[in-house]
DNA sequence: ATCCCGTTAC
DNA sequence: GTAACTGGAT
């Protein structure tokens, strides 16, 4: 058995993924270049807990209806609910964007660059500030969520916490995973392939890694 | 560690 | 009917 943390296997992961993600990839507006920091970021909050074809659909619209952080932080409150009824989650929802914009107009839209104050802004919680390092400030940085941790615990071994966000081996993992040119695509590779390939019931006859997985045999047959 | 709280896919 | 979905606050 090989050591499964080995610089080699991580090398092998990020370099397949990254070819497959140039096959199969999906494509999300999100995703464009040029985008403002207003448009990702409420992206980002939209998505939450929230399949991305779902806001795909919705997001494009929602950004001509709300194009600034002002335009969302004057509306009311009711009607924003109203409003994200069709994605669900609609009071969570229109409150965090809400009070999130209203901070942002505080902050006459100026994101800090100090992790501890970015995370201290309401709502902005360590995925999306990892998101905002990442797509934003353009450092790597790994999008944690429970579908990446599903993909990484299947390859590499599993975690020890029950919460993603303090288990230090999924954290250390990730960074490393994270850590290289094309952060961005390794990124969105995983979450991709997370969603398409590496599902909660996985694909394994089309996984371009499946010949290094600890979980190949065991969940396939 | 626990609560929050909706649509969709299966 | 339930599990899943680009989490965050307390």
């Amino acid at each position: 058995m090989k050591p499964p943390l080995s610089k080699h296997s991580i090398v092998f992961f990020q370099e397949k993924l990254l070819e497959w993600f140039k096959e199969s990839g999906r494509s999300f507006p999100w995703r464009k270049k040029g985008l403002t920091q207003y448009q990702y970021i409420v992206a980002e909050t939209l998505l939450q807990r929230t399949k991305a074809e779902t806001i795909a659909k919705f997001y494009p619209q929602f950004i001509k209806d709300f194009p600034s952080w002002k335009a969302l932080a004057n509306t009311n409150l009711e009607k924003l609910e109203t409003y994200l009824k069709p994605v669900g989650l609609y009071k969570q929802r229109s409150k965090r964007l809400v009070s999130l914009a209203q901070e942002m107009v505080k902050r006459k839209g100026r994101l800090p660059k100090e992790r501890s104050e970015l995370e201290s802004i309401p709502f902005m919680g360590q995925y999306i500030a990892n998101a905002v390092e990442l797509i934003i400030f353009n450092q790597p940085s790994p999008l944690v969520d429970v579908n990446m941790s599903r993909v990484l615990e299947r390859f590499f071994g599993p975690r020890k916490m029950a919460d993603i966000r303090y288990d230090t081996y999924l954290q250390q993992l990730s960074y490393k995973i994270a850590n290289h040119e094309q952060s961005k695509e390794i990124n969105w590779a995983i979450l991709d392939f997370a969603a398409l390939v590496c599902r909660p019931k996985p694909l394994c006859f089309m996984c371009p890694v499946n010949r290094r997985c600890k979980n190949f045999i065991s969940l396939s047959l």
